[in-house]
DNA sequence: TGCAAAATAGCACGATCGTTCTTTTTAGCC
DNA sequence: GGCTAAAAAGAACGATCGTGCTATTTTGCA
């Protein structure tokens, strides 16, 4: 009745192993299929969002039985929860780490709102969770209401610290608020999404490219950036 | 089975129909129960969301049973519709309708915005049915989507037409792009929302106010305007 | 190859959900 | 005051949910 499901490699290029001695490196059996349930997890909660989501969507999407899924977890909280860390993983290396490759100061905070965008744009389609989530936990206390504003506030720091970078690097203006720019682009994004996804009004993502040139003039020290 | 349409009355003070000949103003019996349980979903719902608007949740806090609550709506979906239509309501009364006595032009854009602003400013405790609705119905089609869309678009729509008549009064630059600035007002809100309400973070009304101001050093036409 | 342990399936539970049907209560008019 | 229709309650349904318990299958190592 069952195979194994496996694929769905998310990012990680998992060494395979092989015969005889596993587990040397690689995943046990048990962690694969772990990896391959946060894996259709995370896809159902993108569009249905952390709260529709439930074991027995999961088991049906990766052919398991709900016990087989329930197994790995413990709870559902615990698999949102994993959900939640799995997201902010794919998250750190699609935005954060190729934004890090950049120079220091502007071209960086650029770089770092050009991936998010783009990411935001490609989950127009799919959904965001560290988006939708909010909303669902803002009156939800617990441990998944930490997980995500955990992830959410480490990402937002990221974007706050190179925002500062960028002053000192006196790539801004003297009187620039490095929050206060920080969270001008947070409402960029956040536009974006509700206007593309829920309105489906095109040219969104045009208005929030723009709204960063403009929040550019405004910040940037012109004398020393091109 | 059908009922009039009805309400619409936002805030009303409900006239007391007593004695004798009833139903000469005011509400009969059943309208009056109604909107009681209108009211009470409303609260709910901005509290857990309209998809977590459960019928026995609203039975229990209007001390009612769940048929009773049922047989006004006939389904959970035109409950939930019926909320959205409470809420446009109000927010119509407290937003718009006291931002129509400013002047066209920039300060009737100002009174838009504040309105809203401390219209959201409130609802951090609350919530917002229009920003949470948005990310549990948008990969949902049907009436409850439509109407909430509907709703939404209309306000924005009378955002941005406010914005275009700024523009022709001269308040604004002549390059001054008004669903941009629409985009970008919108933008703040929601920062505003997800960092207060669900980030609690502190100073994101400041911060709101200071990106709209901003946004009128961008757009504004100093000379016309003080 | 065999065996212990891990992984998964099967099944059942209590709870909650929206909804339907039937009965009882209440309101409004003669 | 009594009658009719509206309003509300009561009870039950099928479905789905998370979760616990037990049995079965599969895995990994001797």
């Amino acid at each position: 009745m069952s195979e194994q499901p496996e694929f769905a490699i998310a990012t990680p290029a998992r060494p395979e192993v092989r015969s005889g001695a596993a587990s040397v490196r690689g995943l046990q059996k048990g962690q694969q299929t772990k990896q391959a349930i946060v894996d259709a997890a995370l896809g159902l909660a993108a569009q249905i969002g952390l709260e529709g989501l439930s074991i027995g969507a999961v088991a049906e999407v990766t052919q398991m039985s709900k016990s087989g899924v329930f197994a790995h977890f413990g709870s559902r909280e615990e698999l949102q929860i994993s959900v939640i860390r799995e997201y902010y993983a794919r998250f750190s290396e699609e935005v954060f780490t190729p934004a890090m490759n950049e120079p220091r100061g502007l071209p960086r905070v650029r770089a770092l709102f050009t991936h998010w965008m783009n990411l935001v744009a490609q989950e127009i389609q799919s959904g965001c969770i560290f988006i939708s989530g909010a909303v669902e936990f803002d009156d939800r206390p617990g441990p998944v209401r930490d997980a995500l504003a955990s992830s959410v506030k480490t990402w937002l720091a990221a974007l706050y610290r190179a925002v500062v970078l960028a002053k000192q690097e006196g790539h801004l203006l003297g009187d620039a608020d490095e929050v206060q720019m920080a969270f001008e682009i947070h409402g960029l994004i956040l536009a974006l999404h509700y206007e593309a996804r829920f309105l489906q009004l095109p040219g969104a993502v045009e208005r929030a490219n723009k709204g960063f040139e403009n929040i550019l003039k405004r910040y940037g020290n012109l004398d020393r950036v091109a």
